[in-house]
Formats: C-alpha cells, sequence, structure tokens
DNA sequence: CTCATATCAGGGGAACTGAAATGT
DNA sequence: CACATTTCAGTTACCCTGATATGA
C-alpha cells in the first residue's frame, strides 16, 4: 500500500509543504505565495491572467492570492495604461525584500532535504515524466 | 519557477489523480477508495482507526470513506464482538471483486506511465526520501 | 456586436478541531 | 474514574463553475 505511487507522491508534498511553510513563517508567507512573487519579480510586470498561466492556477485563485499578497503590502495593482482591463502587479519594496529572503530560505530547506545534485534532478526529471500530458500554458 | 520541487510534485500528483480517477470510473470507484479496499483487504479485518493508521488519513475522513463504500455496499461495519466500540470494516463479496478488478486497472495506469520498473523504484524511493529523510524534522 | 480581463457568488471535496455517545 | 473508538457539527483552505462589470 504504501509503495504506490500516488500514496508517496501524496504524502512527499505535504511533508515538502510543512518543510516550506515553516521555513518561510518567519516572513509571513507560505510556499505558495512565495511562488507568485517570483514569476512577479521575474521580468516585467504582469497581468494576473498572465502570473495564473504561469503558475497553472486558475484565475479566479490568483484573485484571490494577490488580494492576501496586497493586503501583506508585498504587491501592489495598477491599471494597464495600455489596456485599462488588465491590473499589472508590481512588487512593492517590502515585496522586493520578502522576495529576496524567501528565495534564499526555500533554496535552504530544499538542500536540507539532503539531496545531492543529481539525485535532485533525477527526481525531477522523472516528476515531469508523470504530469506528461498536464496543460502546458506560457510565458 | 516550473523547475520547483514543489510545482513539479503538486502537478505529477494531479496528472496521476486523474489518470487513476479514469481509470477507476468503470468500477465506481477512485483511487483513495481502492486504496481502503487495499488495506482492508489486505489480512483480518481492521477497526476504522486501524484502517485510518495505515492510510495516514484522519480517523474522521475514514468514516466518511467507509460510509461512501459502504453506501456502494463494497464494505460492511461489524461490530467487534470482542470490542464492541470497534467497527471491524469486512470487505463485501462486491468489495472483493471490485478490489481484484480495481487492483488490475490501477497497475495497468502505474505501467500506462511508460517507466521501467527501475525507474519506478529509483522514483518511489527518493520520494519516500522527500517525506521521511530529514533528520531535524519528526515524522 | 464580439472578445478579453478581473471580480464575485457559490459549491464540492478534503482535511482538520472539538465535542458527544458509547464502551472498556 | 480515566481512556479508547466512532460519529457528528463546524471550520478552513483550495480549486473550480458560472455570472457580471468593464473595457478593447
Amino acid at each position: 500500500m504504501r509503495d504506490r505511487l500516488g500514496y508517496l507522491l501524496k504524502h512527499a508534498q505535504l511533508a515538502l509543504t510543512e518543510r516550506t511553510t515553516a521555513a518561510l513563517g518567519p516572513l509571513g508567507i507560505n510556499g505558495r505565495e512565495l511562488a507568485v512573487l517570483t514569476v512577479l519579480g521575474d521580468g516585467p510586470a504582469l497581468a494576473q491572467q498572465q502570473a495564473a498561466g504561469r503558475l497553472n492556477v486558475d484565475r479566479t485563485t490568483m484573485v484571490d492570492l494577490v488580494d492576501a499578497l496586497e493586503r501583506k503590502g508585498l504587491v501592489e495593482r495598477r491599471s494597464d495604461p495600455a489596456d485599462r482591463r488588465r491590473n499589472l502587479v508590481h512588487l512593492t519594496a517590502d515585496g522586493q525584500r520578502v522576495l529576496a529572503e524567501g528565495e534564499r530560505l526555500y533554496q535552504e530547506a530544499e538542500r536540507a532535504l539532503g539531496f545531492t545534485d543529481a539525485e535532485l534532478a533525477e527526481l525531477k526529471a522523472l516528476l515531469r515524466r508523470v504530469s506528461y500530458g498536464e496543460p502546458s500554458v506560457g510565458v
């Protein structure tokens, strides 16, 4: 039973979530929020739907994620002058700081799993093959 | 972003859940329910809390799972004569049949991922280390 | 008119907490 | 009495569907 792939995936994810949540706790964010900050901080500001696409999350879920980050003062919605339907989501100065520190803590937590670089790369490659067929949303 | 371990685990699990749900659909059960049938069908009948422990699910979640399986006629609760606080959960004849067929379909779905036996074993070993590999966090 | 973007209301399914009922 | 097992009520977090408002 406990060697079923579904069981192992579920519990590996639970364990990792617990670790990253604990690691990021001092910053007041969790792993999902760090992921949002990461895509927003990488390149020019994105509209919400673009950010949602990069993370493969639902558009309405992104509304809630941005709500939470805005309440924490880490991002700001600004209407796109070129297309006023869009909210471009910008990192605040605080958001930049939390992103940088969060990335550091996340990398530390990943290293604390005790994998070598080669093992981690192998694990990630195998996981990608499990997800074969997942909708890949673009850029 | 998309090479974060958390992201890959999440989407690998989503993809696998989708596949196993589709594979088991004709039997009217999903992967979680098959897992419950599997632990119940392996050895002597278990009390609900024992079954919950083997699957690492909450005791109250197990109540709902057994409710669903009982509604489908696949299991029966019977009070343990030796300790009447306990409900021993037995497979019905239908439950035995669905379990056997479900195991077959599940193995087929797992093979359909296209991994060799060695790759699958490697993936599972790595996933176990994500869950249990770290000394500083208790399991 | 159409289509796109963001938002909101609501629901489903999973997981938990805390308390109650029953029995050891 | 303390403790164990099951069940239920309620809450939370997540993700989705469908509708609406606004604008291109």
